[in-house]
DNA sequence: CCGGAGGGTGAGCAAGCGCTTAGCCTTGTC
DNA sequence: GACAAGGCTAAGCGCTTGCTCACCCTCCGG
């Protein structure tokens, strides 16, 4: 049957994980965390997911924190590669903007067990995981605030909070994971395109403003 | 010493909850569930923080769950009466639209730990208690959509998606508790002030649109 | 045909979990 | 001063948890 983490926008899910077995191990645990949360969920339940015994998952991870780690580690790096792409390319500020909200929102939603997990479970990871984690996030937000500020020099955004305009998009980027659902009537291409439209409205300069 | 719950708008939260012990035990059970989630939280723990012992939580609540059940419930019945207020009250949809989103994000960034027990613990309530909630939120949902429809009747506002406007601006105002962070440097008022400018910003008609 | 290595299992341990039970205080009533 | 009732605790039951250990396949070079 097809998964949720099938191949989209022609990159395969987890292909850097080896050996076969850990990777199955780790599909399960994204699906497992995603669909109950990492406390709630159970060695026992990934192992069995994955067609394994509840002591198989040993022999590839050291423990359950390890996982999450990993997961946790991959879908950060993949999501700031694809804000960076977008907000270091070409074009004006507006056509980068719209690109990293595009994106960075298709992203959320297609992969949206993955970026629930990662999004959301941040919390239980051990106090240098978190850490390591929370370096990758602040890059992503230098990211964000690198276009809008772009666009504020070139006059094409007005953006009276830099700091706080670049934490709400953000913010509404990522929430995407926790409400998107794929029985929904949205495709993911459609999310990104409202939200780079929202967000475009939000920074916008108006041509003439009333004074 | 102060709690995150104390007082504010002169709303002093958990005074419906009696007897005395039963909301010591109740504001004890936000604060863990806020804090590790509702999985990783301990019966012990709660009664640990409401100086009591472990079975002294069964005199007043028959499980964990309910004790979930209840507080999402309350904030979930003052969050969407906050969001009513505004959204039915008097004003131009452009006003009530502001009052809407300051009120909705002061509430969320100002009892931050009740919101996010409420907004993210979801999932683990039971079926019925988790249907009876879902309802509430979807009159959430209907109280902004009406602002919004409202606007866009008047001429005051621009909305091309109104579903989706409406999930964009419910679910920003909402992702509000995720980060929000009493050791930050804005107040809730301040986000409530920011929040409602760039809600405003993306429903704006434009004065001389493009053409 | 041997033997070692890596991937796997069944059984189970120690600890911690939600929750219960028997009984003890305090309080208010007559 | 007897006594019922409600609020609370110490102890612990039955179960599940993350994780381990002794052992067993299968593969493969010599």
């Amino acid at each position: 049957m097809g998964s949720a983490e099938d191949a989209v926008d022609g990159y395969r899910p987890w292909s850097e994980v080896t050996p076969d077995a850990a990777r199955r191990l780790l599909v399960a645990a994204v699906e497992a965390f995603a669909e109950r949360g990492y406390h709630a969920t159970t060695t026992r339940d990934i192992a069995g997911r994955a067609g394994m015994s509840p002591a198989a998952l040993y022999i590839h991870y050291k423990t359950k924190e390890e996982l999450l780690h990993r997961i946790s580690r991959i879908g950060h790096d993949k999501a700031l590669e694809i804000l960076t792409t977008s907000a270091d390319g070409p074009g004006s500020p507006a056509d980068r903007l719209d690109a990293a909200v595009r994106s960075f929102v298709r992203w959320h939603a297609a992969h949206h067990t993955t970026a629930r997990v990662v999004q959301y479970e941040l919390d239980a990871l051990a106090p240098e995981h978190r850490a390591e984690i929370v370096e990758l996030r602040r890059q992503s937000d230098a990211a964000v605030r690198r276009i809008l500020a772009d666009g504020v020099a070139a006059g094409e955004f007005d953006v009276p909070d830099l700091p706080g305009t670049t934490l709400a998009v953000l913010s509404l980027c990522i929430d995407v994971a926790r409400w998107f659902n794929v029985a929904g009537q949205r495709t993911p291409d459609e999310v990104g395109g409202l939200y780079a439209d929202l967000v475009l409205r939000m920074v916008a300069a108006r041509p003439a403003p009333a004074r």
